[in-house]
DNA sequence: CCGGATCCGAATCGATACTG
DNA sequence: CAGTATCGATTCGGATCCGG
């Protein structure tokens, strides 16, 4: 199991052992949106062999970066400890930088709740976040409640069928509520303004109007 | 050659994709300190098999991380796009944050000139520079010349037989210089202060006194 | 259903040899 | 110098299976 080593003592290769290794960092980025159990993960990361993840979890353990807790009566969790958490700005970067490579997504690429989580908090721009704001955004069957208060973003995930588990939804109604597809990028990227993402379909206001999806533009944005 | 696919479309995937491949990371750590041929980059990463090599430099080429080019008569070099030059401060987190995984070096564990070149930048704090510094730094064969001016740090590689390619030498004499090993990480980790280092054996003075050797360890510390 | 372990074919990687 | 080619060693992916 011992990864390969690259055979250089440097912080770098080191970082590159510990995370770096397949689907490892999407494991980090799941786990940066809270605990999961190892079945959450399977569902988060539908492509990801069971044996793989298994020894990706083992080896993070082994690093230091996640711990594996048993709760009161309700089943074993992963979540980063400490210094795992640490990884949080660097791979919000890491997907601030790879916004902008994406391209179409293709036939059977997914979007789950954790990623499109982690692409809000990417996209989110603090300076620009001087005014609250509550809103429900959905992408096919996912569907997330955001909420900027003080300069800071809070995203809840509402799960389909039954209330979200752990943390409470906050109270009141989103005022803007609208459902989207890929396109969005476009929105984020500042390609595509407002008016033009609700005209050519890329999103569909279900609540709100159109200045309020502008203020959602200036708050969620990565350029070029 | 096609990356298997992750599966989802996320910021945070792509990225993975365009950069977390084996070795890949390594080659950008390298090409962050300057563009390289081919073969500097083989003896930068010992280890690495050269088909991987050429299968890397192919792809990120393909994903806009790296550019081939070449030199007036002078052979071909790799260097980073504007684009893959954004991964620098990600880099230099990853480094910071691996440095403390860093245990004893494996046997065959060797310091490169530009692992050690990007190292010292990641342990740089430019709000402890406020005087200037200049130093030489050697572990094993590999010498380096740093220079701390304005709160920037500037590194040269001093080529053992010939003088350096490319860059000058910055002028005048180094006011400290001293050669370490693997034990220098306690002295940026703060776990050694600068007289046990010296006394211990893991960093000789060959120039200068503790005193100077003080400001280097204030400008160069990642803490726990 | 949760939390994995096992097995096996496919793809990738590593080591070496070789070439324009 | 700048890579290709080859081939055995590893790892990954997909599916199945198992204990609680």
């Amino acid at each position: 199991m011992a990864a390969r080593s690259y055979g250089q003592y440097c912080g770098v290769t080191t970082a590159v052992e510990l995370v770096t290794e397949r689907w490892a960092l999407l494991i980090i980025r799941d786990l940066l949106v809270g605990p999961r159990r190892y079945t959450d993960l399977k569902q988060g990361l539908p492509k990801i062999p069971t044996n793989i993840l298994s020894a990706r979890l083992k080896e993070l353990q082994e690093g230091g970066v996640i711990r594996r807790v048993a709760l009161a009566r309700c089943g074993l969790v992963y979540e980063l400890t400490d210094y795992g958490r640490e990884l949080e700005p660097i791979v919000l970067a890491l997907g601030r930088w790879g916004f902008r490579s994406m391209g179409e997504p293709k036939d059977d690429d997914v979007v789950t709740a954790d990623s499109l989580t982690m692409a809000l908090r990417t996209a989110f721009r603090p300076e620009s976040a001087s005014a609250p704001l509550d809103f429900q955004i959905r992408v096919g069957p996912v569907e997330l409640r955001g909420q900027v208060r003080d300069r800071e973003l809070t995203v809840v995930q509402i799960a389909p069928p039954a209330p979200p588990v752990g943390g409470s939804l906050p109270s009141g109604e989103a005022e803007l509520r609208f459902a989207t597809g890929p396109g969005i990028r476009h929105l984020i990227a500042g390609t595509l303004t407002p008016a033009e993402a609700v005209t050519q379909g890329v999103v569909t206001i279900e609540k709100g109007n159109l200045k309020l999806l502008g203020r959602f533009a200036e708050l969620f944005r990565i350029e070029p």
